[in-house]
DNA sequence: TACGAGATAATTGTTGACAATATACAATCG
DNA sequence: CGATTGTATATTGTCAACAATTATCTCGTA
């Protein structure tokens, strides 16, 4: 049974829809690195065959979220140092070029109003709730950054880099320090406003750096302690 | 019926199959640009069912080699001059990258090894053969030099970029003059005997922004001429 | 002839079943 | 008691059929 004046634009496969549903369960960490990811369980959760399933997990894998071994099966990917400094690595890089193909194309208003958002973090503390919030506007401040380069591989490139920073994000013991990352975000809106790119590359580096130190902390903190 | 002694090790799923099968046949061109590609057609072709199929085109969409548009079907990714501007934009970056983290743990040995094989392309005509030939040992070259660079994720992306650009050359009309890019790689490994990064990278940049501009002439010359 | 409505064919999306393989467990032997 | 083999179970790999959608063709009309 199907609805009249459907909305053609908005159609999403079963594939798809599957494949947003447990990446986002992977990323805000109901589903947690190493779980096991069995066909037959999820298809009868969401009530639908296995092959949308299977072809959700390849794209996934892709992706990074999920590990698949053959006629083994399929499991949420573990976050690993190894992993986290990889992905900075690259996102260093490209977010570089990103930017400094996007300036004078960046709207600085637009920019600012995230910037505005930030300021209200300085001083809440560093729970859950605050995190999610935190990070959905550090998604929006970073695809500003880069939206605008031209460069759609680019661009796809990112998000996904960003997307597995976010996820260690969440699943991290929220040790966000607001305070110094919004610190860094105004900095390279402040050096935006130079329209001196070496300045901006090096506010962008600065503040993508200390992230990485954070990141690293957490994890290792993970081997160290409980967790 | 199965063999005894059967190399565990090298099982490949008809997914698997499928994927380098038709991946192959894009980058040689007998799949050319614009290709439909229909799920049935090719099971039968391949005498298996259409899953496999469909999880390779899935796979070949997110390498770049294939454009799906959901129910519509599936065909062979078009090569236009801003995609090739693109990825040898990202390319620049990353190998950058890599050759850096490489620098000291790179083999000059075998690095020399491939420049013989160049150096006899010097004055062999551009034909189709030789171009093939010549592509194998670029991929040899390009390989060595990120081999080492310690990071998984970016030897990865560079494989899928260089992969992209061996297809345009592989269905262009084969007018690499081997001359100049023979040069080139050689000049690399003069650098990197110097071990001084500035240098390297120098020569690496030349090398491939001229790779680009050829790459480019190449695909403005298809829409102007016939092809 | 050019155009559009409706019927027909071709193609993708999804499903449930079967086959091949891997895992878990029990029985056996040293 | 520990290791090992054999058997039952669980899981992935593959297939063929059906449903939903899109493309093509036919035919009547202006």
């Amino acid at each position: 049974m199907k609805e009249y004046f459907e909305d053609l634009g908005s159609y999403l496969s079963l594939k798809d829809r599957v494949y947003q549903n447990i990446k986002s369960q992977i990323i805000i960490g109901t589903l947690k690195p190493g779980t096991r990811l069995r066909e037959e369980e999820l298809s009868k959760a969401m009530n639908i065959s296995r092959a949308p399933i299977r072809e959700a997990f390849n794209r996934l894998e892709k992706e990074g979220f999920v590990s698949i071994i053959p006629r083994k099966g399929a499991a949420v990917s573990k976050i690993t140092a190894q992993s986290i400094e990889d992905i900075f690595e690259i996102r260093e890089s490209l977010e570089s070029l990103a930017v400094k193909k996007s300036i004078g194309k960046i709207s600085i208003e637009k920019l600012e109003k995230v910037g505005d958002g930030f300021k209200k973090f300085i001083n809440k503390p560093t729970n859950a709730e605050n995190c999610i919030h935190y990070l959905a506007l550090d998604k929006k401040f970073h695809d500003l950054l880069s939206q605008n380069c031209g460069n759609k591989k680019l661009i796809e490139l990112l998000a996904n880099l960003q997307e597995q920073i976010h996820w260690l994000r969440n699943i991290s013991l929220k040790r966000i320090t607001f305070a110094g990352s919004v610190r860094e975000h105004l900095a390279i809106i402040e050096a935006l406003k130079s329209n001196n790119e070496k300045l901006i590359i090096k506010a962008l580096l600065q503040h993508l750096e200390r992230a990485k130190e954070s990141s690293l902390m957490e994890i290792n903190s993970w081997s160290t302690s409980s967790k």
